[in-house]
DNA sequence: GCAGCGTAGATCCTATAGGAAATGCGATTT
DNA sequence: AAATCGCATTTCCTATAGGATCTACGCTGC
């Protein structure tokens, strides 16, 4: 058969357990699983039409996300979502990291990187805002390179591993879920603003513009809470 | 052998996964399995006399703590021991997210806390400091304990979750062996310098204390790295 | 001697089977 | 009527089997 096995190299085989995990990511995302719902392994095993192995795998790897709790012997189940308090206290634990993240990221700028963070603020400029996932998922995924890029350029693989155990962004993902996006056009100029201390290289700008733009982020969705309340 | 298995009381009916980590665990900070050697996982369901899915299961749970990697069908290895470059990579992240966590447990700060901490520098104190995984274990218990309680009485779940994501701890345990302990005066003095902070109930100061605390420990395990090359 | 090939073994991955516990539901009892 | 007990179904958990792939090693041929 030779299906399609490095045929094109590098796009190594997958593992089942890897579709199983997409899926169920996707699925989080998409609203399909509601909070608290119970996920059952067997039940997602047919439902996918795999053995329960793999998703017992898969499984064990999103725990570790926070997206979904384990109790021994009772099975999985969705996490809740943030409650406004908690929402406050995942901005404030951003407010620690991401900051340090940008001043040493900036200590690293060059030209390639501003690049790509003005490339991540056009395609936020551009992006549908609509309440449905479809359409701020793009927003989204804008939004969230920014933030993944500076993690990222500032070289420090246990920064980038706290910034990941976070999980705020694919949670914050799920609070948009029915709201919609509603602070564009502040995000912006915000990001815009962490951009241009990067284009001036000056790591203490960038940090102090990233904790104006996560306080702010702070301040609107508490904001949002109330509205949807 | 199928009857070998919770012939002990029956009260504590735990999952096979569960003690799977546990041995795996144990067996990484105590050396038998050293960085960059393959973890079978038929080999391991073997040695511990179980099947292959606990093993499976317990596995991708251990990836996420980084102590070992996995190649999509070839299997997990144990991750390599850090370089001094990453010790200190290390350090600064826990340069981030500590002193933060000092700082709001300060705030909080209780007797009972304080009581603890307390306890926990005696336990230092009264630590063997040999250079044999028995010896130092309970050394380095103590102090994990130390930094462990002041990270949840931060009380914010996020800035718990970044401060597990670091594994500075059990990875900083591995650096330990085959070095002992070195610095043990050093750490007791600086974590009474921190309790002596939340005694006060000054959260900047404890702040400061926890900075000082960690860039001598960055500043010794460089050291140490030194003396081991 | 050295390169290429084929077989055997080990390993990973998935599927299936079956035991044990938990959940749901209806009947019985107080 | 409310609570309790018992049975059936669901679900979790573990073991086992088998297919596919990778590695090791010996053999053949040049």
């Amino acid at each position: 058969m030779a299906t399609k096995n490095q045929a094109s190299g590098g796009v190594s085989r997958q593992v089942l357990a890897d579709h199983v995990y997409e899926a169920l990511l996707v699925a989080l995302m998409d609203g399909r699983l509601e909070a608290g719902t119970p996920v059952s392994i067997d039940g997602m095993a047919r439902e996918l039409d795999v053995s329960p192995t793999p998703v017992r795998e898969a499984l064990a790897r999103l725990e570790a996300t926070g997206m979904v709790r384990r109790m021994a012997l009772r099975g999985y189940r969705v996490a809740p979502l943030f409650s406004p308090e908690e929402l406050a206290d995942l901005m404030d634990a951003r407010l620690v990291i991401e900051p340090a993240n940008a001043f040493m990221a900036c200590k690293h700028a060059d030209p390639q990187l501003t690049a790509q963070l003005e490339q991540a603020i056009e395609d936020l400029k551009a992006a549908p805002r609509g309440p449905s996932f479809a359409e701020f998922r793009a927003y989204w995924e804008a939004d969230e390179r920014f933030h993944r890029l500076i993690a990222e350029s500032a070289h420090n693989q246990f920064l980038l591993s706290a910034y990941n155990a976070l999980g705020g962004q694919v949670q914050r993902f799920r609070f948009f879920g029915g709201l919609g996006v509603t602070d564009a056009d502040y995000a912006i100029a915000e990001h815009t603003e962490i951009l241009k201390a990067f284009e001036s290289g000056d790591p203490e700008l960038a940090r102090e513009k990233m904790v104006e733009h996560i306080e702010g982020v702070k301040q609107r969705s508490q904001h949002d809470s109330e509205v949807r309340s």
